[in-house]
DNA sequence: CGGCTGATGATCT
DNA sequence: GATCATCAGCCGG
């Protein structure tokens, strides 16, 4: 696993979640992520460890699951070494296993929409604040497998709803597909 | 397809 | 009391 928070961004497009829940498993291929760095204003742990961010300051590899808008959770990848806060933010699945379980908990049969986003991601594959700290290269309900598919030809652009630092190119996706979340137009740089 | 808006509640100041 | 790392639904072209 990559030692920098952008480097693990993108290590990490193609790669493959699973989530063993005792309804079934589900599984999808990571297409899109956003890196939260250190020195970010963006990032959660930008001022410090709270009760909610503190998973962000754990090893690399462990997840930070958090409320967004009162409604949705958001799933991430801490990504420094233990005490820096930083963190890869997990965008949108391209769904493998388990599609008819993701069909049931979003609501919708429509394939391209099942974890297209973050906040629908999180839904479909049922993670929630039960994940938060979870180890995810350990044994466990929650981990991270191997590359699936042929090589992701990787772009970047700028990060999607945040109003500081948002110049910056950290936001990475698989050019050309289908389940990346996002206006188009916000395509184009990078690959 | 692009643009807009209300919902909604934990978290932090 | 302000701030959100969003989404579904609705509208117009």
């Amino acid at each position: 696993m990559p030692v920098d928070s952008v480097e693990l961004a993108r290590f990490l497009i193609g790669r493959v979640l699973v989530h063993e829940s005792r309804a079934g498993t589900t599984s999808g291929r990571i297409v899109e992520t956003e890196a939260y760095v250190v020195g970010d204003a963006a990032c959660h742990a930008f001022r410090g460890p709270t009760a909610r961010n503190r998973s962000l300051f754990l090893e690399r590899g462990h997840a930070y699951v958090y409320l967004n808008y009162g409604v949705w959770y958001l799933f991430n990848i801490s990504s420094e070494s233990r005490g820096v806060g930083a963190g890869v933010l997990i965008r949108a699945l391209e769904p493998l296993e388990g599609v008819a379980l993701m069909q049931v908990r979003r609501g919708s049969d429509r394939l391209r929409d099942l974890a297209r986003g973050p906040g629908r991601l999180t839904v479909a594959m049922d993670i929630d604040r039960r994940h938060d700290g979870l180890d995810l290269c350990a044994d466990g309900p929650l981990w991270l497998g191997r590359i699936s598919g042929p090589a992701a030809q990787i772009a970047a652009s700028v990060r999607i709803g945040i109003t500081r630092d948002a110049h910056r190119l950290l936001r990475f996706y698989e050019r050309g597909s289908a389940f990346v979340s996002g206006p188009a137009r916000l395509g184009g740089a990078g690959g």
